[in-house]
DNA sequence: ACTCCTCTCTATTGATCTATAGAATGGTAG
DNA sequence: CTACCATTCTATAGATCAATAGAGAGGAGT
């Protein structure tokens, strides 16, 4: 029987080791035998558990991913405000920092050395997520609550991107909880979003050549 | 005389070429022969040009990080409003995507793997870059500008990150410009930064459980 | 014609790494 | 005691890769 189809208690621990070694040292930069020291076994040894150094990149990538799409379906159903979704949203998406920073971290930084069809697997969960926290944005606009004049995809983008990039310095910030990240940034974004007068600042840096 | 010390016409080819290659299939997933056939010419034909690949990739780094802190270090001197700096730090660090994607994505993603004195010398800038940016919205904050509950930090981490975002996805997102990615960041930013009426929403997703 | 100098070549070494084959170990149940 | 099963082992094949040594090609200047 195919050793990922039941995952035991050996099999967690192994997923969590090559978690961990992958988020530190990159897909690539990693060896098999970097993996089988964390566990204390001989490398040859990890074939007992994956095919193949690949497969364990797509097992780990999965973890990294698989609930954000199902917590935003939750989340995009609820009767509450647009503001209050994007504060759920922003929660969801950095509450598995907590227990789950490898994991992570491997899914954001090495799921494009992912063999196609795993890459098309994992890719496919990416997009739900993404759609519908667009969804979510688009409808708060539809409805009055964010600003008419706010690109949806363009604030998608920046509600992920600033999500993931606290993945990158998570832990090394010292004194920075994710309670504390996850307010400032709730706020931030949803002070941006809402209706409210537009800022004055000019754009180009005039005094400056190009 | 060391190749790295004289900058001719050849070498920059062979850095762009390293950087590309570095920039799609990462530092560890790049061969020396990737490079080469980018080039058309002969593996070992690179050591004319660099010592070793972690010099390759110390070159790529660094003209990716470079110019960052000498921009910011001229906004900070200027005489206007922190909403126009900020303004200015955005443009200013989106601005390379235009010309130098693959050296920003393989400075944000592959400079861990330099050695350690390399990854010294990129860090001193990074951290340097990073400590003009907490100024001005410190100085913004100070100035009565920017919300006295501001975190300079997290403001700083925000800006950043926002930023470094992009540099994954731009030039992937149609119909997605430079000018626009700018335009709606600053925005998004200085909205987020000035003094205004509290958001409301409920950060607490009470109804579900954890 | 001779000499640098720049650039590229061929050929190869030695290290590292994934993956396979098949044996050994040890616990558990009949 | 024996059979079985899960797990880890030894040993090694086969491939890839960074890096070195040293030769050759071709242009520029003298």
């Amino acid at each position: 029987m195919l050793p990922a189809a039941k995952p035991k208690r050996r099999h967690v621990e192994m997923l969590a080791a090559a978690a961990k070694v992958f988020a530190r040292r990159g897909y690539h930069g990693a060896s098999t035998q970097d993996i089988a020291d964390v566990l204390g076994i001989r490398q040859a040894s990890l074939y007992y558990y994956f095919h193949s150094k690949e497969a364990a990149l797509e097992a780990v990538c999965t973890v990294g991913v698989e609930d954000y799409a199902k917590h935003a379906q939750a989340i995009a159903g609820q009767r509450v405000s647009a503001a209050d979704k994007v504060a759920q949203l922003v929660f969801r998406h950095l509450a598995p920092l907590a227990e789950r920073q490898d994991y992570t971290i491997v899914f954001l930084r090495e799921r494009r050395f992912l063999p196609p069809p795993a890459r098309e697997r994992i890719r496919a969960i990416e997009r739900r997520y993404e759609r519908l926290i667009e969804r979510i944005i688009r409808q708060g606009i539809d409805g009055g609550e964010f600003r008419a004049d706010l690109d949806a995809r363009l604030a998608t983008l920046a509600l992920l991107g600033l999500g993931n990039s606290a993945a990158a310095w998570y832990g090394r910030e010292p004194g920075v909880t994710l309670e504390r990240i996850t307010r400032d940034y709730v706020d931030l974004l949803v002070r941006a979003f809402r209706k409210g007068a537009a800022p004055v600042y000019s754009l180009e840096p005039s005094r400056r050549r190009a």
